[in-house]
DNA sequence: GTCTATAAGCAGATAGAC
DNA sequence: GTCTATCTGCTTATAGAC
């Protein structure tokens, strides 16, 4: 039996792009038939309910990327200093200077927001906690490693948007330089 | 010739609830139509052109009523910091508490983003030269006026997201209310 | 695993009566 | 100014051949 020409993941990868520019909403399955390469039939054999389908292994892929690359390359021992720019280097170049949105925000509109707000409140949530536990290290207490774990992800959030909607990227790339001092600031 | 039961503005002011839930794209003439208790027919008598000129109509007004609600309370000779707390009561207000989203946001996406961009994008323009000319008054320098002023729509945009993401609205709150100290911080 | 063909329904939009 | 009725095209989804 020979190897299938995709895999699976790679099936998703090529969703992503879609979701993340149109949302969950205005994607529709000829955008994602184009975007693969595969008729609408094919996509229901790996998906099999669904364009709902679809968006909930796009947005477990993509989170499992996010700690790969973002979050997982952070020494906890390492000089706190420079990790947060490691971080912010990384968060760079996940959004992709800033061309890219993020699926929580735009998942968490209209009609998608009842289908994975769950995902999408645990995943902030964990997010959270894991930036937090980090910032603990540099000394902050506990509520203060909180706030300031909830403020890096409005910042990221808030940077994206704007740049997308400003058509500047700029924007992004500022902000996310500027996140590492703005996190250890007394 | 007896009044009409709904004026324009109020028609207008029906379908931005919708558009601001659903975005662009996620909104449909049926959901315009349910909200306004007009059929889809009747919607057409105000908006000859359809779904577009109702996104224009309502990113039009949503910009006229921010700019009153928001900007224009603020007195420029009054004292900066109290002019900024009054305008984060104000944001708190006109975003009721982060339960509503940003048509800035919501509009910039998919294929919305065509539509829509050069209004969103003079928007942004505008609104970044309000608040920097604010600052200067309070004594930061033109880049430096620009640069806060940036940050404060980045924070705005940013909380909305984190808010409507993990349904706490508290983030929003929490957010704007920090908004003056930050943005006066040196 | 990929395809052709097709179903059922909803989308945005229009004609024309009242 | 609001309506009923209708149109065309696109939507998600499925059946079944290869």
């Amino acid at each position: 039996m020979p190897a299938p020409l995709k895999t699976k993941e790679e099936v998703i990868e090529q969703l992503t792009d879609v979701f993340r520019e149109h949302g969950y909403t205005g994607t529709t399955l000829s955008m994602l038939s184009e975007a693969t390469g595969l008729v609408k039939a094919s996509l229901y054999h790996y998906f099999p309910r669904g364009k709902k389908d679809m968006g909930l292994a796009v947005l477990e892929q993509v989170g499992d990327r996010f700690l790969q690359e973002v979050i997982e390359p952070i020494d906890l021992d390492g000089n706190i200093s420079e990790q947060l720019e490691l971080m912010s280097l990384h968060l760079i170049k996940f959004y992709k200077d800033g061309r890219v949105a993020c699926l929580l925000e735009v998942f968490s509109l209209g009609q998608a927001r009842e289908l994975f707000q769950d995902i999408i409140k645990k995943r902030i949530e964990r997010l959270t906690n894991v930036i937090a536990s980090l910032l603990q290290k540099a000394g902050f207490d506990s509520e203060q490693s909180r706030q300031r774990a909830i403020d890096a992800i409005v910042q990221v959030e808030g940077a994206l948007v704007v740049a997308r909607a400003s058509g500047d990227r700029q924007v992004f790339i500022d902000a996310m330089q500027v996140l590492p001092t703005q996190l250890l600031r007394m």
